[in-house]
DNA sequence: ACGCCTATACTCGTGTACGAGTAATCGCTG
DNA sequence: CAGCGATTACTCGTACACGAGTATAGGCGT
């Protein structure tokens, strides 16, 4: 049930669930996201989000209320939600919870061409990862603690998940460190070779050349596009 | 150190990591890489795959080899990788594999804005949610066990990686389940109360109007853009 | 009271992403 | 062996993303 939106960008999201709570403009949108940390949970480009907001009163999920204009300053058009808005945000907000949708987070990009680094490169490489990750969870597990004591659980889960998955992330990696320096992992001496003979053994060119079994999990022959 | 790449998208490592090998033709590479998975690791469209290729070509990483004519077919350019896309490849598989970045996966989008939903709306979707994480787990796994029987490991950490989150993914759900289901989440009377009666408690009234915490863990106060 | 710096509040141009469309060939079926 | 759907192998137009630029206002030091 992936639908398609009339405004993709998850900025759409956030702007809907500010203006639920009063009408404003653009600018003050763009503060209160920030104040509550909503630019943590998406990205946020200033030229992208006006296009969003454009968009977004273009499809009449939004609707200008006044424009004020303050002193000599370019007057600044207050919007607030419509009910297409706000029917929009229920249903985006089901199915981003409800479904997984396939991701594709850079760190397996970088993995999945881990062969082309030599084994103690990336193993050091690996390491730093680990240490800036540990750093990063013990700063963000301080500041979402802080931040527990005023603001309801309810309103922090975003920041709970992230947290858990770095954590878990933080354990593989040291799993997979774990096997890498003891010398543990399987091929180890393979990847070494190639690396310092460049010579590639027999039974990787023969792998290389198989451009026959497709790996996938989903039988997804056809990708339209 | 997040470089900014000439050619920033994920599709160019996997070309070059192709080329790698031996030359090839754009199409070539392409079902080389769907042959070996690399299109789970990152998004394949055929409209960026060949931008992509176009945009290496003009920045020097690949160069064109030779131009064969096969029947009456469009001519298809062969390409090679070219000492700069060598280097290319390395650095940013370096990048990639030493340096966390910020990551905002839709389901984090998704949770942000979950106050939005019933309560018991939500607690059903997240349940939905882990069931077909469950299935698309087992799937997975059992996938993965069997081309780990003829391909070396080295080459499917990347899917390791990917499994892991997603049991992460399953557990961390699995324990929020819980806390709803049972009752025990803090907060959710209130929450199913403003629901049902519409009622905003004065609390969270006021807590939506504080623009003044910000909630950065490090203070990016200025973000370019 | 005037220059200057910073914060506010955007616009615009360029480049990138991608869905839809296209055209040739292959292979099967009747 | 003619017809036709599937596969191969792309091109193109458009919508979107975003960095750089701009313009106004407010504060403040001299």
């Amino acid at each position: 049930m992936p639908k398609r939106r009339k405004v993709s960008n998850l900025l759409a999201l956030a702007v809907l669930s500010a203006l639920v709570q009063r009408p404003m403009h653009p600018y003050e949108i763009a503060t209160a996201l920030r104040s509550w940390g909503k630019d943590q949970d998406m990205e946020f480009k200033w030229g992208t989000f006006y296009t969003v907001i454009r968009n977004m009163d273009k499809h009449h999920m939004i609707e200008a209320v006044e424009s004020v204009r303050d002193g000599r300053r370019p007057e600044r058009t207050v919007y607030r939600i419509t009910d297409l808005g706000r029917a929009e945000l229920v249903d985006w907000a089901r199915e981003l919870v409800s479904t997984p949708m396939p991701e594709h987070p850079r760190f397996r990009a970088g993995l999945s061409v881990l062969a082309a680094l030599h084994p103690d490169d990336a193993t050091d490489l690996l390491r730093q990862r680990l240490d800036l990750l540990d750093d990063a969870i013990r700063q963000d597990r301080a500041v979402l603690d802080a931040h527990l004591r005023e603001i309801p659980r309810l309103f922090l889960v975003e920041s709970e998940y992230d947290l858990a998955m770095r954590a878990a992330e933080a354990a593989w990696l040291r799993a997979l460190l774990a096997e890498l320096t003891s010398g543990s992992y399987p091929g180890l001496d393979t990847w070494r070779a190639f690396h310092e003979t460049g010579e590639m053994p027999a039974e990787l060119t023969e792998l290389a050349e198989r451009t026959s079994t497709p790996r996938a999990g989903d039988p997804d022959l056809d990708t339209p596009d």
